[in-house]
DNA sequence: TTGTACGCGTTATCAG
DNA sequence: CTGATAACGCGTACAA
């Protein structure tokens, strides 16, 4: 363990000077700033990152709040975060909210006593005024929700247009009678997901149908669930627009055990293009979003909180991907 | 912030006897306990673990060397990971190692300089020898690996058993030529699971024919690769083993490129059991081995550790799990 | 530009 | 059983 006054006494200098030179806190001589350098290289020193937490008030951890740290989805977030971050030299400390307001309060309140310098929420149930609340204390980028404040920064992608690219497609074959499979309307993208579809709808002037409506839970067995639903309502439909990829997944099964096959009777299209999309019998037509890209544009919009500057996020538009889990409609 | 030092001064007590009874590191009067326990619980104090990393060189966090954070086959052990140690008050850093040599390094490296208290490698592709040196400055827990030492433990679940498992089912059906699709032979597990295959084949007398082994990646990419490797071979098979599930996800859809149905053509198993598996089409048979347990496992193990005791794991036994990917063999 | 001295919140050592 | 006191390794006013 080499420590920054070891380095200090090789190089001939004081502690303070070092700690000034690895933070650039002040301007220093070239000279002392090469023996210092000169000695950190020979020492192999790496400053610590608790006793710098301690005195600075800086971890250098950025807490991250996901729902289920196995999901599918949010792993693809999480990749691109930790990337995001530790090219700036930060960590991601990872904590799982379980879709559970008192999980995710306790997640937090972990990720707080452990001082880290920023949070960054996925999704989640706290409701706004829990998270402006929690704003004051540290930085926050919150991503899939509309909040904002001084030190609280919230982006989404553009879940709407997604929705309608999906259901336009699905019309643009002539199909009419187009189920929605939901998820839960807490989360503000399911509400934009479904307003994205009753969009497409309304442009085509076709009326929504309640009885073509369910609503679930984004996982694969709510999806299988919810075309059991749609079964037992007996209602007519040529396709379905599952607003996440995880529910078509089930939906495809739950078809094929009433014998109707994708797309031959039911054509399907999903949303978020999980890498899983390509490989399902058939590969699954879906709107691609880069989950990746929004994790790291996430971490981004932190660094930038972090810096004292006010975060963009230049995120793609949503865009169609066609695979084989459509077709025109019979008539 | 609640400090200790203001707990100590409501309780009218020395600094010291709040630490100690925050860690039970000596016996204290029951009074003064009590009067303790009040002024933590009406003050709201959380003990900041900055400084006790700091103070105690105890950091009460783990390192989690895993290889791709948003694998659905790391994800599950994360999970398990992540529970296990809450309960004991630690939390898991999370880095990943890209299955790539120098990134593993310095994932490592990463977490000793954040001085975690322990460090769980999840396979990865470091050498023994490094291993065993880098448990001379932390306590380590390797899965999928045969490594020893002090302070480093290692297991695996049966891979060997697993996956003669699933060759003997494939077997018991009749099936006689039985293509393996591998994964890195690196691994340890990849080569348990091989030999499993070949244990199986001894078994029934049936001679091992590498014209029927591919070795792939692991991924669905990979696994849709070897099948068109199978058949630019022009080598005849009517079962596959595919010793992971996502290469069995890739396989299934180049099988079906090539206008061979599962179970009709080729009969198919995997092994790990993902979530997944039970809603691809059909739905996968496939040998379980809870790899959530296994993460939960390793996380305990690294608690028996910290507490300087020897650890234990009771892993189940793989398991079969009978879905639709399989047929008895056409004579 | 540079050094000194102190503080961050806890744990550990040592008296008592 | 309990309380001073000294670290832990670094950042930062303050002084020079």
């Amino acid at each position: 363990m080499v420590t920054l006054e070891q380095v200090a006494a090789r190089a001939g200098v004081s502690p303070s000077t070092v700690s000034r030179i690895l933070n650039g806190t002040a301007t220093v001589s070239e000279l002392k700033r090469a023996a210092v350098d000169e000695a950190i290289r020979t020492l192999g020193f790496r400053p610590n990152p608790v006793a710098r937490g301690l005195a600075g008030g800086r971890t250098m951890s950025i807490g991250v709040v996901t729902q289920r740290i196995s999901s599918p989805f949010y792993g693809e977030a999480l990749s691109g975060i930790e990337v995001e971050l530790e090219s700036a030299g930060y960590v991601p400390l990872f904590v799982s909210g379980n879709w559970n307001e008192a999980d995710e309060r306790k997640a937090i309140e972990t990720l707080l006593s452990r001082r880290v310098d920023g949070v960054i929420v996925l999704a989640g149930r706290l409701d706004n005024r829990e998270l402006e609340a929690l704003s004051d204390s540290v930085p926050m980028v919150v991503v899939g929700r509309q909040v904002a404040g001084e030190r609280l920064f919230s982006f989404s992608f553009d879940n709407r247009a997604g929705a309608r690219l999906a259901t336009e497609h699905l019309i643009s074959l002539g199909h009419r009678r187009i189920a929605l499979l939901l998820g839960d309307l807490i989360h503000d993208d399911a509400i934009d997901r479904q307003n994205g579809y009753f969009d497409a709808l309304a442009a085509a002037g076709i009326p929504v149908e309640q009885e073509l409506i369910v609503q679930s839970d984004y996982t694969e067995a709510g999806g299988m669930l919810s075309v059991s639903r749609l079964m037992e309502r007996d209602v007519a439909f040529s396709a379905i627009f599952s607003s996440n990829d995880q529910m078509a997944y089930g939906a495809i099964l739950g078809l094929a055990r009433r014998n109707l096959r994708v797309p031959d009777d039911v054509s399907i299209v999903g949303f978020d293009d999980l890498i899983m999309s390509r490989y399902t019998m058939p590969p699954l037509s879906t709107v691609r979003h880069s989950v990746y890209e929004t994790g790291a544009q996430a971490a981004g919009a932190m660094l930038s909180l972090l810096r004292g500057e006010r975060p963009t996020v230049q995120l793609a538009a949503p865009e169609l991907v066609l695979r084989e889990s459509v077709r025109r409609a019979i008539r």
